[in-house]
DNA sequence: AGTTCGATCGCCT
DNA sequence: GGCGATCGAACTG
Protein backbone atom coordinates (compact mmCIF):
# COMPACT_ATOMS: atom_id res chain seq x y z
CA UNK A 1 0.00 0.00 0.00
CA UNK A 2 2.13 2.19 0.62
CA UNK A 3 4.78 2.36 -2.37
CA UNK A 4 1.34 2.77 -4.40
CA UNK A 5 1.94 6.72 -3.64
CA UNK A 6 5.05 6.74 -5.20
CA UNK A 7 8.60 7.21 -4.23
CA UNK A 8 9.48 9.29 -1.41
CA UNK A 9 10.41 13.19 -2.28
CA UNK A 10 14.58 13.97 -2.07
CA UNK A 11 16.10 16.81 -0.83
CA UNK A 12 16.59 18.46 -3.95
CA UNK A 13 12.95 18.66 -4.46
CA UNK A 14 12.64 21.02 -1.31
CA UNK A 15 15.68 22.92 -1.86
CA UNK A 16 13.63 25.42 -4.21
CA UNK A 17 11.86 28.86 -3.52
CA UNK A 18 9.32 28.12 -1.04
CA UNK A 19 6.34 29.72 -3.27
CA UNK A 20 7.63 26.76 -5.79
CA UNK A 21 7.74 24.21 -3.70
CA UNK A 22 4.00 25.16 -2.09
CA UNK A 23 2.62 24.53 -5.21
CA UNK A 24 4.90 21.77 -6.21
CA UNK A 25 3.43 19.87 -3.03
CA UNK A 26 -0.34 19.79 -3.81
CA UNK A 27 -1.14 16.39 -5.37
CA UNK A 28 1.90 14.62 -3.34
CA UNK A 29 1.20 12.13 -0.76
CA UNK A 30 1.92 12.27 2.88
CA UNK A 31 2.45 9.34 5.18
CA UNK A 32 3.01 8.83 8.71
CA UNK A 33 2.81 5.36 10.48
CA UNK A 34 -0.28 3.79 8.77
CA UNK A 35 -1.94 7.38 7.53
CA UNK A 36 -1.63 8.78 4.25
CA UNK A 37 -3.11 11.66 2.80
CA UNK A 38 -2.88 13.76 -0.50
CA UNK A 39 -1.97 17.14 -0.28
CA UNK A 40 -4.71 19.58 -1.54
CA UNK A 41 -4.16 22.86 0.72
CA UNK A 42 -0.51 24.86 1.33
CA UNK A 43 0.72 28.06 1.93
CA UNK A 44 4.25 29.30 1.76
CA UNK A 45 6.21 31.87 4.00
CA UNK A 46 9.06 33.15 2.39
CA UNK A 47 12.52 33.95 4.53
CA UNK A 48 13.09 37.75 3.54
CA UNK A 49 10.69 40.80 3.11
CA UNK A 50 7.81 38.41 4.80
CA UNK A 51 6.39 39.98 7.63
CA UNK A 52 3.98 37.46 8.27
CA UNK A 53 6.84 34.55 8.26
CA UNK A 54 8.16 33.08 11.89
CA UNK A 55 11.65 33.62 10.78
CA UNK A 56 10.96 37.67 10.08
CA UNK A 57 12.53 38.55 13.37
CA UNK A 58 15.67 36.39 12.69
CA UNK A 59 17.01 33.28 14.43
CA UNK A 60 15.57 32.03 17.78
CA UNK A 61 15.24 28.66 19.22
CA UNK A 62 12.28 28.26 17.56
CA UNK A 63 12.68 29.84 14.20
CA UNK A 64 16.75 27.62 13.63
CA UNK A 65 15.11 24.81 11.51
CA UNK A 66 13.98 27.24 9.06
CA UNK A 67 17.57 29.15 8.60
CA UNK A 68 18.97 25.34 8.01
CA UNK A 69 19.04 22.61 4.97
CA UNK A 70 15.56 21.74 3.50
CA UNK A 71 13.33 18.59 3.66
CA UNK A 72 12.83 19.19 7.84
CA UNK A 73 9.89 19.12 9.25
CA UNK A 74 9.07 22.87 11.45
CA UNK A 75 6.27 22.00 13.83
CA UNK A 76 4.93 24.73 15.95
CA UNK A 77 2.65 25.18 19.03
CA UNK A 78 -0.14 27.68 18.11
CA UNK A 79 -3.39 28.90 20.56
CA UNK A 80 -2.26 26.65 22.98
CA UNK A 81 -3.86 23.96 21.53
CA UNK A 82 -2.90 22.99 18.17
CA UNK A 83 0.15 21.79 16.36
CA UNK A 84 1.27 23.05 12.87
CA UNK A 85 2.94 21.07 10.09
CA UNK A 86 5.74 23.19 8.16
CA UNK A 87 8.40 21.53 5.54
CA UNK A 88 11.34 23.60 5.39
CA UNK A 89 11.91 24.79 1.53
CA UNK A 90 14.93 26.88 0.08
CA UNK A 91 18.63 25.90 0.22
CA UNK A 92 20.55 25.87 3.43
CA UNK A 93 21.13 29.38 4.80
CA UNK A 94 17.79 30.94 3.48
CA UNK A 95 14.51 30.93 5.60
CA UNK A 96 11.10 29.54 3.47
CA UNK A 97 8.98 26.83 4.62
CA UNK A 98 5.23 25.80 3.41
CA UNK A 99 2.20 25.16 5.90
CA UNK A 100 0.48 22.40 4.98
CA UNK A 101 -2.95 23.55 5.57
CA UNK A 102 -5.76 20.30 4.22
CA UNK A 103 -4.93 16.63 3.11
CA UNK A 104 -7.93 14.31 1.48
CA UNK A 105 -7.41 11.55 3.62
CA UNK A 106 -6.42 8.14 1.32
CA UNK A 107 -5.02 5.47 4.17
CA UNK A 108 -5.50 5.03 7.83
CA UNK A 109 -8.47 6.50 7.93
CA UNK A 110 -10.00 4.55 11.10
CA UNK A 111 -6.95 5.54 12.74
CA UNK A 112 -7.46 9.07 11.84
CA UNK A 113 -11.38 8.88 13.63
CA UNK A 114 -10.05 7.47 16.46
CA UNK A 115 -7.33 10.27 16.80
CA UNK A 116 -10.02 12.95 15.92
CA UNK A 117 -13.14 11.67 17.46
CA UNK A 118 -14.98 12.82 14.50
CA UNK A 119 -16.65 10.53 11.87
CA UNK A 120 -17.36 12.62 8.61
CA UNK A 121 -14.31 11.94 6.30
CA UNK A 122 -14.38 16.35 5.15
CA UNK A 123 -13.29 17.15 8.91
CA UNK A 124 -10.70 14.61 9.81
CA UNK A 125 -8.33 16.69 7.69
CA UNK A 126 -9.82 19.78 6.44
CA UNK A 127 -7.04 22.13 8.28
CA UNK A 128 -3.76 22.56 9.86
CA UNK A 129 -4.46 21.37 13.51
CA UNK A 130 -7.13 18.61 12.52
CA UNK A 131 -4.12 16.91 10.05
CA UNK A 132 -1.25 16.78 12.64
CA UNK A 133 -3.83 15.80 15.10
CA UNK A 134 -5.34 13.22 12.51
CA UNK A 135 -1.23 11.77 11.63
CA UNK A 136 -0.22 12.02 15.57
CA UNK A 137 2.51 14.75 14.58
CA UNK A 138 3.50 17.03 17.55
CA UNK A 139 6.35 18.96 18.59
CA UNK A 140 8.21 15.85 18.77
CA UNK A 141 8.11 15.67 15.05
CA UNK A 142 10.26 19.01 15.30
CA UNK A 143 13.23 18.60 12.89
CA UNK A 144 12.64 15.33 11.64
CA UNK A 145 14.26 14.41 8.46
CA UNK A 146 11.56 13.90 5.81
CA UNK A 147 13.92 12.71 3.44
CA UNK A 148 14.51 9.79 5.52
CA UNK A 149 12.20 9.00 8.61
CA UNK A 150 8.74 7.88 9.23
CA UNK A 151 7.31 10.85 8.00
CA UNK A 152 7.50 11.66 4.53
CA UNK A 153 5.98 12.80 1.05
CA UNK A 154 5.92 10.54 -1.85
CA UNK A 155 5.84 11.50 -5.37
CA UNK A 156 1.76 10.55 -5.82
CA UNK A 157 0.03 10.08 -9.10
CA UNK A 158 -0.48 12.44 -11.47
CA UNK A 159 -3.87 12.80 -12.26
CA UNK A 160 -4.23 16.40 -13.54
CA UNK A 161 -5.69 19.29 -11.66
CA UNK A 162 -5.98 23.44 -11.88
CA UNK A 163 -4.60 24.84 -8.65
CA UNK A 164 -5.73 28.64 -7.85
CA UNK A 165 -3.56 30.62 -5.88
CA UNK A 166 -5.48 33.35 -2.89
CA UNK A 167 -4.08 35.44 0.14
CA UNK A 168 -3.48 33.25 3.28
CA UNK A 169 -5.60 32.44 6.40
CA UNK A 170 -5.33 33.96 9.74
CA UNK A 171 -2.25 36.75 8.93
CA UNK A 172 -2.02 40.10 9.89
CA UNK A 173 0.98 41.31 7.97
CA UNK A 174 1.33 40.48 4.40
CA UNK A 175 -2.07 39.82 3.55
CA UNK A 176 -2.14 40.61 0.04
CA UNK A 177 0.30 38.53 -1.25
CA UNK A 178 -1.32 35.24 -3.47
CA UNK A 179 0.71 32.52 -1.66
CA UNK A 180 -1.85 30.16 -0.18
CA UNK A 181 -2.48 27.61 -2.94
CA UNK A 182 -5.35 24.40 -3.49
CA UNK A 183 -6.34 22.33 -6.06
CA UNK A 184 -9.72 23.95 -7.25
CA UNK A 185 -13.02 21.91 -6.51
CA UNK A 186 -11.34 19.89 -3.65
CA UNK A 187 -13.66 19.21 -0.89
CA UNK A 188 -11.28 18.65 1.15
CA UNK A 189 -9.42 22.42 1.38
CA UNK A 190 -9.93 23.89 4.54
C1' DA B 1 9.34 38.70 35.49
C1' DG B 2 5.32 40.24 33.24
C1' DT B 3 2.69 40.86 29.11
C1' DT B 4 0.98 40.29 24.66
C1' DC B 5 -1.03 37.83 21.06
C1' DG B 6 -0.93 34.33 17.48
C1' DA B 7 0.04 30.57 10.25
C1' DT B 8 -6.89 27.51 14.81
C1' DC B 9 -10.93 24.86 16.03
C1' DG B 10 -15.45 23.89 17.48
C1' DC B 11 -19.54 25.25 19.34
C1' DC B 12 -23.04 28.71 19.70
C1' DT B 13 -26.47 31.69 17.49
C1' DG C 1 -20.41 34.84 11.69
C1' DG C 2 -18.61 35.44 16.39
C1' DC C 3 -16.10 34.10 20.29
C1' DG C 4 -13.80 31.47 24.08
C1' DA C 5 -10.26 28.08 25.05
C1' DT C 6 -5.35 27.78 26.58
C1' DC C 7 -0.11 27.78 26.08
C1' DG C 8 4.32 29.36 25.11
C1' DA C 9 7.48 32.20 22.28
C1' DA C 10 9.25 36.52 22.05
C1' DC C 11 9.42 41.22 23.33
C1' DT C 12 9.57 44.90 27.10
C1' DG C 13 11.45 46.87 31.14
Amino acid sequence: MQAGFGPRLGRSFYARPAQVVARDLLGRVIQHGDCAGRIVETEAYLGTGDLAAHSARGLTPRTRILFGPPGYAYVYFIYGLHECLNIVAEPEGVAGCVLIRALEPLAGIETMRERRKKEDLRSLTSGPGKLTQAFGITRAHYGADLTSGELLVRRGTQEPFQVDATPRIGIRRDTDLPLRFLIRGSPFVS
